[in-house]
DNA sequence: CAAGATTGAGCTCTCAATCTTG
DNA sequence: CAAGATTGAGAGCTCAATCTTG
């Protein structure tokens, strides 16, 4: 079997592409617009204080967070001294690994996440969440979870 | 009929927002590091020369432009500005309004663009377009037309 | 030396202010 | 004054280099 050439995208693929990418442009700057409304914080740092009160202790490690977040090390430094500067997120040297950094919770990071919480919940609703059919939802998953995957291997 | 209290998102839907929002963060990067290889250009950049190279006579007004790419007029000047240095570009005074201004593409930046197609339509497919099922291809432009279009409402 | 975290330098975007033309 | 484009200032990220600990 010969290799396939290059096959440009059909019309509908073209528009698949291309609708993707103007959600991938459009999307976060509302949702980031509607949070610093609602919290006074951006999409990225409500998602590490998300991240953290899931996290047992409320706390995680900096490598991890940058992991989870995907974010660099040095990008994970740089937001997490914004939440420290807030009062949000507290740092704790790593008793059993002197190298190691956690970033924890704070109550007013707490209550500040559960104050923007309901407006982040309405936006994601509105502008995804409700453009899914009911019946769509585990396809839309699949994709989205193999396009991630792809894209990071 | 009284308001519909905030609901939470069922499993499904907070597994479906957890990938779009993972696929924002990495496919742009995986999508931008393939093309700065490929055609020694960034993600945004490839964009401009591509709706330029589509447009009639190779131009369009850098309102029309930032427009189009849904970045601010700022932000428009300033990657035109990268463009022109390079050669890919070149600026033009509009005859009919005074105010205006024309984003040219060159033969140059028509060459850099073809050279960086393969490899870019080679990642849009691997990341993107291999991962949908031609018969999920009408349902997936339906549900990313629609988030784009709330986004910007 | 390797790993975790931070710091320095630089890039690319944004908002607000400015300049020019209608 | 309004519209199109640019410029100044600043935010937030990256890569590369550094510091500290295992």
């Amino acid at each position: 079997v010969a290799a396939t050439p290059l096959q440009p995208l059909s019309d509908k693929e073209q528009r698949a592409w291309r609708a993707l990418a103007r959600a991938f442009t459009i999307l976060p700057r509302t949702l980031d617009t509607s949070l610093v409304g609602a919290g006074r914080m951006s999409l990225a740092e409500y998602g590490v204080l998300s991240n953290l009160s899931e996290a047992p202790g409320w706390r995680l490690r900096m490598s991890d967070l940058a992991a989870i977040r995907n974010v660099t090390p040095a990008g994970m430094t740089r937001l997490v001294d914004r939440l420290v500067a807030c009062g949000l997120v507290e740092r704790c040297k790593c008793v059993d690994d002197g190298r190691g950094a956690f970033a924890v919770l704070t109550e007013a990071g707490f209550a500040r996440l559960e104050e923007a919480y309901p407006t982040h919940l309405e936006s994601v609703r509105r502008h995804v969440v409700d453009h899914i059919e009911e019946g769509d939802l585990d396809t839309f998953i699949e994709v989205m979870e193999k396009i991630s995957r792809s894209a990071e291997g």
